[in-house]
DNA sequence: TGTTGATTTGCAGAATTCTTCAAGTGCTAA
DNA sequence: TTAGCACTTGAAGAATTCTGCAAATCAACA
């Protein structure tokens, strides 16, 4: 397999590797929304998110118009959220692997 | 949402983004392989790789145990394969939007 | 035409991540 | 017990990514 390609795959997982595109992505699920409505929900500077939307719209996850005075952000495709979910569903396994793993530990006795 | 989850999130999807480790999950989809085969699959040092293969043991998408003279490696749960191929699936339609946006452009006469 | 609200852009410094080199550990077999 | 694979660890410099501030753009509206 080519090495660009695994370049690729790296860069898109890559760009979701930042909390705020997540959070995104996620309120993107539910439809379109304004650049406004993101800031109201997430707690980070205008700029900062602006910054971020741009890397998501590069990297083609995202695409945004303008109508009227707001810019309009959408996902690009619903597969977006199958690979969130993917991830959804990974976190949960590894998070009770550590739970399981940190139960034992203190069980253990001496601990650290 | 409590912000620690979109962190660990992000961490998770962070943990994908880099060539080497994409193609480590990807080997390991097929069984467990010694550190020795990963080696001779990819291309990179071994150094590097041993840097690469902790990343994703510390994310715990990965286990290791000794056998004998080598060091195994497995895939910590099977959902990791879920996960690369939701990958797959969107990296192809969004190469697929931007091959279409490529053409578009080259049909568009002065190019750029 | 002058303002104001909404969003983006350009940058600089801080923080992270990568890559490589040198050195260290564990196991096996002579 | 020494030699030699098989791997891992530590550390430093290079490269990339983040963050926040100031300034610019764009539309709508008084």
């Amino acid at each position: 397999m080519s090495v660009p390609l695994y370049q690729a795959k790296a860069e898109l997982f890559r760009t979701l590797g930042h909390p705020v595109r997540i959070r995104v992505l996620e309120l993107l699920q539910d439809g379109p929304k304004p650049v406004r409505d993101l800031l109201a929900a997430i707690d980070v500077e205008a700029s900062n998110l602006s910054q971020q939307l741009a890397v998501l719209r590069r990297a083609g996850m995202v695409t945004s118009h303008r109508d009227g005075p707001l810019v309009m952000y959408a996902l690009s495709t619903p597969d977006v959220a199958d690979l969130l979910a993917a991830g959804r569903r990974i976190l949960g396994a590894v998070l009770t692997d550590r739970g399981a793993l940190l139960d034992e530990l203190r069980a253990s006795g001496t601990g650290r």
